[in-house]
RNA sequence: GCUCCCGUAGUUCAAUGGAUAGAACGCGGGCUUGCGGAGCCCGUAAUGUAGGUUCGAUUCCUACCGGGAGCACCA
């Protein structure tokens, strides 16, 4: 349909001898311009010679009648508008199918998405949960251009963290093992020389008793974490290490005298011949930096699973680091560092109090999401759904993870808990609820044996939804191309909303369009479904 | 000081260079026992300042003002 009308405007234009440079062809939001417009018009009226909405008169008057397409307007400065017809409307419902929203965009290549990265020993804070909700939406988005994806997560097993765990779990032994981190954190200062001693213990394996303590919580860590992958519905391919990074950055960085220097006894990059800035690779104490453990990463990645395309997502504060680190690898494997990409998020601050590990009073990811799942508990109970316990955690990991996707993954997130308990509007409950709607509407018209027919759309309310579900593919695509997930989450919302609109106005059971209804409320619970699924959010049918 | 990111209703966010800047929360007013009221409807209110490019600027460019992040042995 809009491949027929661009073909046509396109054929139009040329016959005119004007280029069509900039032109689009594309479906728009609202009834008020029709379904789908072209800015032609306004692009060639300069070379046309012609003012825009005169020149849309021509190109008018030049495209025949187009199947499905009703009318064919000029207006405003020169748009040219379409209308599709109700048949045409009814046809694109129709052919929303299970898997509506994947397509085959990116169909043959492999990309690797690391995200997530908590470090062992450490506790999962906010800005884990905010990498693991946006790598995971990526992740899905690209899955569904027909792409084969491979989530990596990279953690540190190894530095000073580690330590500081032991040492305030050799102090308290029933700590879990983020609070003896938060502990030898805290007391590092006072006890400086004690953890430093464990520290090289660590390094050199020298004590037996470290070993097996350093093991049981790297063990328990990471079993720890796993818990709550599963909770927010996380599966990762392959867990990367810096114990096994920093020896190969370190032979990288060995390896290529002519790229890094000496300065000071340590081993930089001079970041300045790219236009940035020096970075350490390794210490004059000989042990690598991030840096170097980055280049190892690089590395050990193409050999464990060669990609196309290789995304790291974290919090923008590493954004300058890593564009040195990066163009460091460019003079070493260039045709390796090329296929990385960075991409960044913001940080998360609670509107209500800040967040300092100072005084210990951390709010971290972990404790959070218990906050919420608690919250979530009291309705939940009161539900109609078989297992209250479950759809409290679903709840409770939708209203967090749509609080980090509605928005672009640039800018930082003020989260403001209370809004998010709220469960209301413009949130991710609010979608899960629409959806549990629309799929007991279809079951209560099942259980009067009403079987869905999608037909032509017969009012402006049903239309209103014919229009938006149209336009779910190009949602996902933006958001495939920008890895931008609040493009989706943005248009779950705006279906939601107009689905909820059209609930209160109009009756499915009972009508005469009982079954055109019926269907075109499938269609909506099947798309809100796989938009809520790109977002790695579950959609429950009752709630 | 240098580099990067960001300034949109009271608040939190949208808006591939397009048409009347769109939601949510808040506030005010409504929703006849009706498929699920975590809902619906009506009202309220915004592009930091000054220039520039363009048929057209929230969007691109410049300056200024304001906020955040980074800038050598931490990760």
């Amino acid at each position: 349909m809009i491949d027929t009308i661009r073909q046509r405007v396109l054929g139009a234009l040329g016959e005119k001898g004007l280029p069509a440079d900039g032109v689009t062809v594309e479906f728009i939001e609202g009834a008020a311009h029709g379904d789908i417009t072209t800015n032609a018009a306004m692009v060639a009226a300069k070379a046309a010679g012609m003012p825009p909405h005169e020149l849309a008169r021509v190109l008018m008057s030049m495209l025949m009648s187009i199947e499905g397409i009703e009318r064919i307007e000029a207006a405003g400065p020169g748009f040219i508008n379409f209308t599709l017809t109700d048949a045409a409307l009814g046809d694109a419902v129709a052919a929303i199918g299970e898997r509506y929203g994947t397509s085959g965009s990116q169909a043959g290549t492999r990309v690797m998405i690391e995200y997530t990265d908590p470090n062992p020993f450490k506790e999962f804070h906010i800005g884990h949960l905010m990498s693991n909700a946006i790598g995971e939406s990526i992740a899905r988005l690209t899955e569904a251009a027909g792409a084969s994806v491979f989530r990596a997560n990279y953690e540190g097993d190894v530095g000073p963290h580690v330590a500081r765990a032991l040492w305030g779990k050799l102090q308290e032994p029933e700590l879990a093992w983020g609070e003896a981190y938060a502990l030898g954190a805290r007391e590092y200062e006072a006890h400086k020389e004690e953890i430093d001693v464990i520290n090289r213990k660590v390094y050199d394996q020298s004590d037996p008793a470290i070993d097996a303590l350093y093991r049981q919580g790297r063990e328990e860590s990471l079993a720890h974490f796993e818990a709550l992958y599963a909770l927010l519905g996380t599966r990762f391919d392959h867990y990367f290490f810096e114990s096994e990074t920093a020896p190969i950055g370190v032979a990288l960085v060995e390896g290529h005298p002519e790229v890094f220097e000496e300065s000071d006894g340590a081993t930089v990059y001079r970041g300045e011949q790219d236009g940035l800035h020096t970075r350490v690779f390794i210490t004059r104490d000989g042990l690598p930096t991030y840096e170097a453990k980055d280049l190892g990463l690089i590395r050990l990645k193409a050999d464990t699973w060669p990609a196309d395309s290789s995304i790291t997502v974290t919090a923008n504060e590493q954004q300058e680091y890593f564009k040195v680190m990066r163009a460091a690898a460019m003079r070493i494997m260039p045709e390796l560092a090329a296929a990385v990409r960075h991409i960044t998020h913001g940080m998360m601050r609670l509107s209500s109090g800040k967040m300092s590990s100072r005084t210990g009073d951390v709010i971290t990811g972990e404790s959070l999401l218990m906050k919420l799942i608690e919250a979530a508990k009291g309705r939940a109970s009161e539900s109609k759904a078989d297992d209250p316990e479950q759809l409290a955690q679903q709840i409770a990991v939708a209203a967090i993870k749509f609080q980090i996707l509605r928005q672009g993954i640039g800018k930082d997130i003020v989260f403001d808990e209370a809004r998010a308990l709220s469960l209301e509007g413009d949130s991710g409950p609010y979608v899960q609820y629409a959806h549990a709607r629309a799929c007991s509407v279809v079951a209560a018209a099942a259980a009067e044996g009403i079987e869905p027919s999608p037909a032509a759309p017969a009012s402006d309310g049903e239309r209103a939804i014919a229009r938006i579900l149209m336009r779910f593919p190009a949602a996902v695509l933006r958001a495939q191309v920008a890895c931008e997930p609040h493009h989706v989450a943005q248009y779950a919302n705006a279906l939601a909303s107009r689905y909820n609109s059209w609930y209160a106005q109009e009756r499915v059971l009972g009508s005469d369009r009982a079954a055109a209804r019926a269907a075109l409320t499938r269609a909506v619970a099947r798309t809100l479904r796989n938009a809520l699924d790109l977002l790695g959010i579950e959609a429950p049918e009752k709630m």
